[in-house]
DNA sequence: CAATACTCTACTAAGTTTATAGAGTTTATA
DNA sequence: TATAAACTCTATAAACTTAGTAGAGTATTG
């Protein structure tokens, strides 16, 4: 399950493509728009920013931004920046590979070829799913 | 990520699937085998055992094997039994199911949407992943 | 300079995970 | 029928993670 600043950050990151030219957004309008606690969605957006997603602007007519374009940000790198790996065991994960202990021989191992599939598939799709695409959808979605 | 309790579970079970023609196998040498503390796996077992996929034997000559055919038995379903849904939202799990707090409309939410997707294709081939497909699928990579 | 709004550090409560300890129960067999 | 073998059950606990709070600090605008 992704962690509740995860959601968050998407939520927040919908929220800020939603209205990108609208200059910067108070992080006390996302927090009660979106239902988000001010002072966790402060954290998050911090990371947001420092990762490069967010731009911020301090003081009167202040708050955050996106920098990225909404084509460029997606599901895959929010998860991983908030929850870290997206695979289900370390040893098909790329950025945070990590040998399993109990595995004898990884390159023959049968159960690490089943959950490489599935961790090829939900990245492909994740990757697939940016910001861009989510608010179109949604846009499809309500026309149904 | 798998929990070790999900992992340490699939390690049992293809341990067992492989020696399914030799009777009842001693918990003591499975934990040895897989390096699973011991204690630990025992737990493992008997929650195994609840949920109808293996049967044990007490006493001298007595140990856990499996009642179910290797090709009936799955990840999707060891995964669910220990760790609970497999997807990364509640609202798009089917046995879990719950309401996402802060969606507004669930039917046109494009995150929602996203995240069904992956779901969709990380079940099927964690359904399609059976003991007796791993092991099959391990002895092929042996030969490779 | 005063109000606004983001930034940083520290802390904490609650829950989950990963075990361990030890007593209890059942069964085979000598 | 005693005894050792082996699974079963209950309780406990350390370590870690998650989700959130508090409050002081810093920068900017007008």
């Amino acid at each position: 399950m992704l962690s509740k600043k995860a959601k968050y950050a998407i939520h927040a990151l919908i929220h800020l493509a939603r209205r990108k030219e609208d200059g910067p957004i108070l992080i006390s309008s996302i927090a009660e728009e979106e239902n988000i606690p001010q002072k966790f969605l402060e954290a998050i957006l911090l990371d947001l920013k420092k990762d490069g997603v967010l731009a911020s602007k301090k003081g009167k007519g202040g708050g955050y931004y996106l920098i990225k374009d909404p084509e460029e940000v997606n599901m895959a790198d929010v998860m991983r920046l908030f929850d870290g790996a997206i695979a289900f065991l370390p040893c098909v994960t790329h950025k945070y590979y990590e040998r399993c202990e109990e595995c004898k021989d990884e390159e023959t191992c049968g159960i690490r070829d089943a959950f490489l599939q599935v961790r090829n598939a939900t990245v492909d799709i994740l990757k697939a799913s940016t910001l861009a695409k989510v608010i179109e959808r949604e846009a499809a979605l309500k026309k149904e």
